[in-house]
DNA sequence: CACAATTATGTGATCGATAACATGAGGCGT
DNA sequence: ACGCCTCATGTTATCGATCACATAATTGTG
């Protein structure tokens, strides 16, 4: 319950904005006026507190600062606790855009579910101050609403209502992209691998394939739903084996692609021979696999950094246009996973 | 260089202790006592101020608190910004020790080099305060030291000078297995690719790899350094294929060794019939790859949690001890890319 | 029961910055 | 030369907590 922490080390005591107004000659409220805004000073007496402050090494109480403004500098990203399949790199990204725009960046699990979830989520809050929140994890509406209330909070790869219809569509687009490539492949029924349903890419990509296998008069021979790793992928895959009558798996992402390729094999099916499979990621070892792996390429960097900045054009309101909230970068890529449809049918 | 992050819509102006103070009838400071340590109040009392706070949702202003006490209420924990290859279970279980130990933790990329890399250091810790860091990746000698005057610091894997011997060997030490298995399986003739040196745990590896080969009597067929990547993997795997006279290949992690064996495969080679490989960390995903991968099993996140544990005892001197910083629940994988050498030498 | 020792609570100062207001110096028109 | 306005700067209050000290309430003891 209580914190604990300790200052352990005082580490070396910086100096204030007093001690700088001393040794400049100035009032401490000089200093702080050249640090909002230098021009606003005789161009001697900024001299003199420019001067003043690089002898005293001095750098800002961050602190204090925030203590009076009530501004804060921080914002929070929330990632999946358990799940090892998060992007970090979509982190990266975030972290990037943040730390150029000002902001640190405190990275938090959001683990647990139902009301537990909703009171980690609290506490996290409370740990603040934070000027907003960046939710690379599902959060539910009841939640998510009460943590708005507090302050602005955006989900990746989750749209405000406006968005809804075009964010939908366009972040799942690749999976008609992939639909259409396995039918120019001759496939004509195709199973899916889908992820977490919680989670709105998972669902996009769900949605979209539905759409485009009927839109293209193809076959749907199943869904089977995951999580996202290569294990779920192998269970997922062998589910679907029950009745073998697809051509072709569309995997909601390159971990279940793997799961999936490993269970056909197992099963005596070879991959692309017999049946076709492709992913949705493209990470980066996906190329170098043995058959490598046609996906959606992503540019998760920028995936990361573009739900900072829209995060950040919520903060600063009317400052800048939040930017669109669409794919980043998405290509199909093909490699050696897909191939075309066998001419008699599945062996099995 | 001045930042203007905005606190835009004040989030529903939150309590104070005055106000709590006010509503229970007590005086500030008695609210404040509370917090510390209610055991000192009398019961009544405590009742009222509780009553009170939780009314009025009460939560601590750690800003403030902060400044007063000039505690630090949160820790720092460095990641590579470039590479997308760092295991972010590790962060996971660091994140969670902080957590659990009271502290918040700030997820920074530390990236450059040089005398870039000394001064984004600098601003990284200027943007404090920091109660101490925690370091993902390596950071030179020069600039460890200058940290240090500021905060305690812990480089993940790297050891002080009283542990570097154990450290060494036993971080490494699953090195030593993953040779003697090979030996088993009666390879002599083995090369490694090796992950950049300036990390700790590439050279323990590397370094346990040729105290290992030596031992056993065997011959060291060529080191090739790469990154951590599968393209790196696979370049390495291609130069060290320039003189094949080596049975096994000891790759110092999965995705190096997915690059290897993809390099292996397009030379027609067959893993693990005309050549064994042996990679490391076991991604979830390395059971499922055709070849499974044998490789060492990491608890990441036990890793990650140990080294916060370390930084943590290192903040509140006296109160724990500092855990083993030696190697956690490391073991041999045995799965079908290793296997026995090749009667006739390598068929070329 | 009185008086000291202990415990519980209140009052004012403080951390380091910015906000709000006050003051002094200079410029300029009449 | 006077007053008014502007611009640069100084003075004091403030954010929300804890700290240091003062004081009131309680306990123990001969």
């Amino acid at each position: 319950m209580t914190p604990s922490p300790a200052a352990a080390r005082p580490p070396a005591r910086a100096a204030t904005i007093y001690e700088v107004a001393r040794l400049a000659g100035v009032s401490h409220q000089t200093v702080s006026r050249f640090m909002a805004d230098r021009s606003k000073l005789k161009a001697s007496t900024s001299e003199k507190v420019e001067r003043a402050m690089a002898e005293l090494n001095y750098s800002p109480n961050l602190t204090a600062r925030s203590l009076r403004t009530k501004a804060a500098y921080r914002v929070l990203a929330l990632v999946p606790g358990s799940s090892p399949y998060f992007p970090s790199r979509m982190l990266n990204g975030a972290a990037a855009a943040a730390r150029e725009a000002g902001y640190h960046l405190d990275v938090v699990a959001l683990e647990g579910a139902g009301p537990e979830r909703t009171e980690r989520l609290r506490g996290i809050l409370d740990g603040g101050p934070f000027a907003g929140a960046l939710s690379f994890v599902p959060i539910s509406g009841t939640d998510l609403l009460q943590a708005q209330e507090r302050i602005p909070v955006v989900v990746a790869g989750e749209y405000d209502d406006k968005m809804r219809g075009r964010g939908r569509i366009s972040d799942g687009s690749a999976a008609q992209a992939i639909v259409e490539h396995l039918a120019a492949l001759g496939h004509r029924r195709i199973a899916h691998i889908a992820g977490p349903q919680e989670w709105p890419a998972a669902r996009n990509r769900l949605a979209v394939y539905r759409k485009a296998v009927h839109d293209a008069g193809l076959e749907d021979c199943g869904v089977a739903e995951a999580e996202w790793s290569a294990a779920s992928g192998y269970t997922a895959a062998q589910t679907l084996l029950a009745n073998p009558s697809f051509t072709a798996v569309f995997a909601a992402n390159d971990h279940l692609a793997i799961g999936a390729i490993r269970a056909l094999h197992d099963h005596g099916l070879r991959v692309p021979a017999d049946i076709s499979v492709v992913g949705w990621d493209d990470h980066p070892e996906s190329a170098f696999l043995v058959p490598s792996l046609t996906t959606v390429h992503m540019d998760l960097e920028a995936q990361g950094s573009r739900a900072m900045e829209q995060l950040i054009a919520a903060l600063n309101p009317g400052n800048t246009p939040p930017p669109e909230p669409g794919p980043t970068g998405m290509r199909l890529v093909l490699r050696e996973s897909s191939g075309p449809a066998p001419k008699h049918g599945q062996a099995d």
